[in-house]
DNA sequence: TCGAAAACCTGTAACGTTTCAGTTATTTAT
DNA sequence: ATAAATAACTGAAACGTTACAGGTTTTCGA
């Protein structure tokens, strides 16, 4: 029933321990003649251990496929092997949670880490999923997204000294792992992309709100582009949150209906990018024309939309490796102010 | 440190047992008089235990916020309250992960089950993510995607008689859990839907490729389709699995020139759809009126993209939660061909 | 040659849970 | 009144691992 190859010098011994069971530290320690607790040591390469004896425990583990017992380990220690990535089920932009998810998971397929997903619904608490990992002990570290300028969440788990990373920045004076897009260099670029096509009067439509964090750093680089570029700023208010795809472009339509429309629109995801474009395209305006806009994507697909876009790329895969490797390297005790990292955007090369 | 509420009656010996520390089983022993295994017993509603007893124990369990010990339970049973979801970590069909996962989630929510995602990279052995769960007993039970008309983790785990649930169906007379998008209905209505609008010779592009089982009910709808409506099927060949998007427009472009191309074309993924647009427009078609296209999608965007393209929904979210009740079921115990489902092709309401 | 240190190895206990095989007290049947 | 049956509970053992506190040898310095 099992596979195992067979090793004619100790198949034997094994059959007579494990039939057809998974080997132990106890199977080993049978076949090589030793206690449990030598060849636990051996495993691990402790130095109270004979050289000899490590290579042959490591010789027989490797031939008849031991792998230590996760529960086991994580009763005895309490540590879980586990990585659990905290996300808000709702606020999916397009490809966001697949690539963060594929990014850790590259990252997390060297190690004996698993990596457990804990979505929560938008009704419910944030906080809920991130003290049931605390309270159980579910997890030896977390990742986390839809970051906000005063995180609850990051304060709770800095006081009870848990290792996470955060997909984003805080404004709190506290020192934690993240990883985040430089929106605000974003935002820069985008008004300076807008201006070199002579566009001056510019608006931006940033999406989540001011409850996030990346709101305002795009609004920092936004403000930065247009006073060194000298171009204004029209302002778009009321238009983030949580506003349908229909209602921006209904808005953006009313909008550029009024006296002194943008002749530049920068927008901060590709949804939102697909709807103002629909809006500008109601009013009988055509994009590169009449009006540019500039959008980031985390997914290729705005330049099929329409190629006049000028688009930005946010590489979410990578954001995930990053995030990963933050955390992993918190658990090992490694200081925060290490474990820092934006990544920059760059522009979509048309081919 | 640790903010549990604090019941006068029995803080005391609380405090005492474990200050700071998760309850267990012995806590509850110890402020019920009773012995640990009275207590498990009760908790589990087990015949043996007064009902009195069972209560009393429950109310104390409920008032420290009690929660099982996870490794304990596993260690000791082998039951690891774990769904897997494995996935091809490159083939992303828009939306399709994330939704897959906030389904699952929804119903594993409910339950004491976590969620893994075992994405593995394309070059890998598929067989590889599922022999190390049967090997290491990581998980209670497989949710797996791409399933292919003989697929051999169908067989692996059906032969182990390993808790599964496939996204997609097989063709191997093996009757195993399964939800399925009834890609034959939806290839039909296309077919359908093209010739409502008086076209005739029409072409389907499929996507993945004969080695997924989809492509075989997609070509059995569409050609149930074509001889009920009387239309002509215009063959595309050579345009199935691992083609670059861009690839897919210009073979488009280039089919759209030969003599006879056809006049509506049906696509199975919105990003097919997408390059397929592209290519009929290079060529100076206009979309409704010299051709027509049909596509589904997994998430809300094809008719920003192109209105006049005729759109089908798959929900995968449904999908999800169809696919975490079937392991949940099968895990159970119940019988496989009960847990066999279809979702059927919703067309786009444009509002 | 002796004592001490170093090198190498080991058994026991514990993590939290459930299962097994009881034990005790109470009820029922005769 | 007594045996048998039932109800209600219990301690010990086990799952696989690691930490602790030893235990033997062997080596080495004086």
């Amino acid at each position: 029933m099992n596979d195992k190859r067979h090793n004619p010098s100790d198949g034997e011994r094994v059959a007579v321990l494990a039939d057809g069971e998974r080997p132990t530290l106890k199977t080993i320690a049978f076949m090589a003649g030793l206690g449990v607790t030598t060849v636990s040591r051996a495993l691990k390469d402790a130095p109270e251990i004979g050289q000899a004896t490590k290579t042959r425990v490591k010789l027989i583990a490797k031939q008849i496929g031991y792998r230590p017992n996760r529960a086991g380990v994580r009763l005895r220690t309490g540590k879980t092997n586990v990585i659990s990535l905290v996300l808000n089920a709702q606020s999916e932009i397009m490809g966001l949670t697949s690539n963060l998810v594929y990014g850790i998971s590259e990252i997390l397929a060297e190690t004996p880490y698993h990596l457990i997903v804990t979505p929560y619904s938008p009704e419910h608490d944030p906080m809920h999923p991130i003290r049931y990992i605390i309270e159980t002990g579910s997890a030896d570290g977390i990742i986390m997204s839809q970051t906000e300028p005063s995180d609850p969440r990051v304060r709770y788990l800095t006081e009870h000294d848990f290792p996470f990373a955060t997909h984003g920045r805080t404004k709190m004076g506290i020192e934690h792992p993240f990883h985040d897009f430089d929106n605000e260099a974003y935002a820069y670029a985008a008004v300076k992309s807008l201006v070199e096509r002579g566009r001056r009067r510019i608006a931006m439509v940033a999406g989540p709100g001011p409850a996030h964090t990346y709101y305002w750093h795009l609004d920092d680089g936004f403000k930065r582009g247009l006073q060194e570029c000298g171009a204004t700023g029209v302002t778009v208010d009321h238009w983030n949150g949580s506003v349908s795809l229909s209602d921006v472009r209904n808005r953006t339509e009313m909008f550029m209906r009024e006296p002194n429309p943008p002749d530049g629109i920068i927008c901060c995801t590709g949804g939102l990018a697909v709807a103002v474009v629909a809006g500008i395209e109601a009013v009988g305006l055509k994009l590169g024309r009449d009006i540019d806009l500039v959008s980031k994507q985390t997914t290729d697909f705005l330049q099929w939309f329409r190629p006049e876009i000028i688009v930005f790329n946010e590489d979410v895969r990578h954001a995930g490796r990053e995030l990963a490797l933050a955390v992993l390297r918190r658990i090992e005790g490694r200081d925060p102010t290490e474990l820092q990292s934006l990544s920059y955007p760059e522009l979509h090369e048309t081919d």
